[in-house]
DNA sequence: TCGTAATGCAACCAATTGGTTGCATTATTG
DNA sequence: CAATAATGCAACCAATTGGTTGCATTACGA
């Protein structure tokens, strides 16, 4: 057993923002590269605007997304920089497993 | 915008597993793929015991930790699938974005 | 078989989350 | 400049989360 928090420097909060299904569809729909204001975001939705607005200030203190004035609208686009980083950090963990399974094999048959 | 729900299939609730420090603590020991006893994933952690076994509720719920009672403990061992499952999801949203961005460039450069 | 170790179960608590509603503010636009 | 559209702010609420403590149960082991 590895050290206590010896990886696991991934802040936590990037996956606790992923584990909505509303905020997950809201990435979805963001990651076309466009922006959107919140309106748009909450079309479709069967929710209240301010609901939507709570969601996208979890994903905004994530990193995930940007929030941009225009006129009188809040626009926002994602920003890729925290997912990829938390795919790195599943295929970290991954990794490790693969090799773990590997040396347990690799034991076995000596 | 893609339609509502198009993608995002992949269960939200492993990437709210995920969303705690403790719990990427302690998957973060299971990924040498052996198994480990409450009291065991409990030392070195601020925390009760029951507190552990919660986490370890939550995680075995996710379907990313395996439980087994071998006489009076209860030992857990990671579950890979379920992390492999996730990747690919952060993948698949990253590969989006990137053909986006690509689209746009293009359209720009046209 | 008796003491102890490992766990389970349940109640309880404070803080956070996810949602609502009502009202104020700020920009557009005819 | 008055009406409307888009948002912000705040209060409130129920449910969930993350933690605790106390006690019961089950399995080892001398």
């Amino acid at each position: 057993m590895l050290p206590v928090d010896a990886r696991a420097r991934i802040p936590a909060s990037v996956f606790a923002a992923l584990g909505s299904a509303t905020r997950l569809e809201l990435l979805s729909r963001l990651s076309d590269g466009m922006d959107y204001s919140i309106v748009e975001l909450t079309d479709g939705l069967d929710l209240t605007r301010q609901a939507v607005t709570k969601h996208l200030r979890v994903l905004q203190q994530a990193g995930m997304v940007e929030r941009r004035r225009v006129g009188r609208e809040s626009r926002y686009n994602i920003q890729p920089a925290p997912i990829t980083q938390a795919r790195e950090y599943l295929t970290k963990v991954s990794d490790e497993w693969d090799k773990s399974i590997a040396r347990l094999r690799e034991a076995v048959e000596a």
